[in-house]
DNA sequence: ACAATAGGCAAGCGACAGCTTGCCTATCAA
DNA sequence: TTGATAGGCAAGCTGTCGCTTGCCTATTGT
């Protein structure tokens, strides 16, 4: 299981996961050619082969082969996950406003 | 401004956010001391101090000095637009199912 | 004043990510 | 059957990232 964090560091791939919100189930040879002439991406297939597998990897997208033709698909759940890691109700965030704690030293 | 998204690639920066997240507002010298004691991260000082250089030219803490104190807030709401840039309601995103786009050759 | 504390700046280094290149297999249409 | 198409595998290169190291300034307490 890659990183989701990780998978969504690169803004290529940031940019593979736009074209497959905007037009779902492409291949590989689509996304390529969408992403040079819609996004000016100008990278190798194999280039974009390796950000499909990261983003796999990472649960962004899911595949499904149909004779030599391999449609990917973007699944956006493991995105819900990323805020609410972090989110927290405001009560409930202690906040150390007047000193700094003390208690450990070196 | 940096990127937000390289700004979570790295797992000790998130880390660092959940440290932010459990206690806000806590100086350089106490976050790499619980960071340490509480989350097996062995980083020096200086690793760290760079990881909250990058977490806040993201935008995900914000510093405020107080005599030789400086204290770093945790900020969630870029967070938010994370998700938001691929959420899309499922009747709007177009799947193409049956035969790949032909039109792009090269 | 002076030592201790909190933090900053910058150069250097090793590891890895992203990309290219070359060649390969599988499927389909003529 | 054979050429074209869709995709896969792996080695090599290069730039960047994270980290260390060394030294610096600023603030505070005694």
């Amino acid at each position: 299981m890659g990183d989701l964090y990780q998978a969504l560091a690169d803004p290529t791939r940031r940019q593979i996961l736009d074209e497959l919100t905007e037009r779902d189930g492409q291949t590989l040879f689509e996304i390529c050619g969408r992403l040079a002439t819609r996004h000016q991406i100008t990278s190798s297939r194999q280039a974009i082969s390796q950000h499909l597998d990261v983003l796999e990897a990472a649960g962004l997208i899911v595949t499904r082969r149909q004779g030599r033709y391999k449609f990917h698909h973007i699944d956006i759940r493991p995105l819900q996950t990323i805020a609410e890691r972090w989110l927290r109700p405001e009560s409930d965030r202690r906040c150390h406003e007047d000193q700094p704690d003390q208690r450990i030293r070196r």
